[in-house]
DNA sequence: TCTAATCTTCATGAAATCTTTATATAATTT
DNA sequence: AAATTATATAAAGATTTCATGAAGATTAGA
């Protein structure tokens, strides 16, 4: 039996559109339209899972987030409409265990929860929204990643890189693919600048950036992640 | 050959413009002006994929969308002039697989339409992420060879061949076959270039590459993977 | 605005891969 | 068995692809 899922936002046809492709998928729904709402229906049918906007009124999505996550473990995805909104996420630790910025395509969506729930049923006790590899963490809410504990700092397209590959160990990404969803589909450039921050992504996670152990290079094709 | 494509749009210039890009990217493109004409279009010629603006004559474009997503599962990408988010939305509702505003660039709706049908033509094609034989394990995701659990390194044009002759098991692929299929159909080159690939090929993969037995040469034919 | 950070492009050399060539070996035919 | 044709193999050269450093362009922040 799937798990339940609570979606929170305001807006009554972003939560149709979820809710839509949620119950296609087999889960079954149910539906908070402002904080304290959410707050209340979280505590009375503890659902499995929680989507949550950032925006919301009566009490702002930032502070349901803390209370429910001081109070129960349950799975917390958080919604954002824009890049602004995902800055406000950066260096706080609200514990969600990952995010989505709108608009978004409803296949990401579920193919995104499906990933936490599998996580949090693995009984993986990765800390929020992380995805570790050995000594290396991708921290997705704090747009870095920490090596041996210490942070190391990633420009914005070295992280949207590494976070796509980390989502998808193993799998090969053409330069063209990883240009796509890292750096936007309306991207004019020339693909050989993946080269480019990939190299200074090695340089930054590599323990020896000549003899790449994480980030292969897969000639003729592109570049792979490797656990 | 690349998949046709239908435009759907009550401006020609629209059109037009469109037009152009799709077929010097090499795309045999068909047009409707309204809505009638492509749900006719559509169903008499099969488009492979469809460009869809949302506001249109005689029928809507979401109600074309809804009439030409019960009778097929034909890709089809929303064009609309407004921006705001529900409106992006309500065109995913649709079952829409993508969707583009105007003012669009050009650029980005070939990237679009490239993305679509990768992701249409990996889900129905590709079946498996894996082809077994016993000790051979042929990853299409990771872009390698496994044999008895441990990783082979295979080139581009070694990794093609192997997945071409392990996706028809025991059928025999004469050279130009295999040139066509794995090279590109417009290989220029000789045809016993094939032989050497094999023999690389087999000294990977084979316990004994002199007696080879999964790879196996049928005289004055060609070649044959045998399970 | 100015400054710093980031991104993109370009040029170069190194590395990997591909193709061809030449010769040896094997299969088929006569 | 000899002749003929097809394939295997090794090695060299050609080609493609990649890594890297540096310069210029762009963007973000003070």
């Amino acid at each position: 039996m799937k798990p339940t899922i609570l979606i929170v936002d305001d807006d009554r046809k972003t939560v149709e559109l979820i809710r839509l492709y949620l119950e296609k998928d087999g889960y079954p729904v149910l539906v908070a339209y402002d904080g304290r709402q959410a707050i209340e229906i979280a505590r009375r049918k503890q659902p499995g899972l929680i989507i949550l906007d950032l925006m919301l009124p009566k009490i702002d999505g930032l502070d349901v987030c803390r209370i429910l996550r001081s109070e129960s473990a349950v799975p917390l995805i958080m919604l954002t409409a824009k890049t602004t909104e995902e800055d406000k996420l950066l260096g706080l630790d609200l514990g969600a265990d990952d995010y989505i910025t709108k608009p978004f395509s409803p296949r990401e969506m579920v193919a995104r929860i499906r990933a936490v729930l599998r996580r949090v049923s693995a009984g993986e006790e990765m800390g929020p929204s992380e995805i570790r590899f050995g000594e290396i963490v991708v921290d997705i809410l704090r747009h870095e990643a920490r090596i041996e504990g210490s942070s190391v700092h990633l420009t914005p397209k070295e992280f949207k890189l590494l976070e796509i590959m980390t989502r998808n160990p193993g799998r090969v990404f053409s330069r063209l693919e990883l240009l796509e969803h890292a750096f936007g589909f309306d991207y004019g450039g020339f693909e050989r600048t993946v080269d480019v921050h990939i190299m200074n992504l090695r340089k930054k996670i590599e323990p020896d950036p000549a003899k790449p152990s994480y980030i292969q290079t897969i000639y003729g094709l592109g570049y792979r992640f490797e656990g």
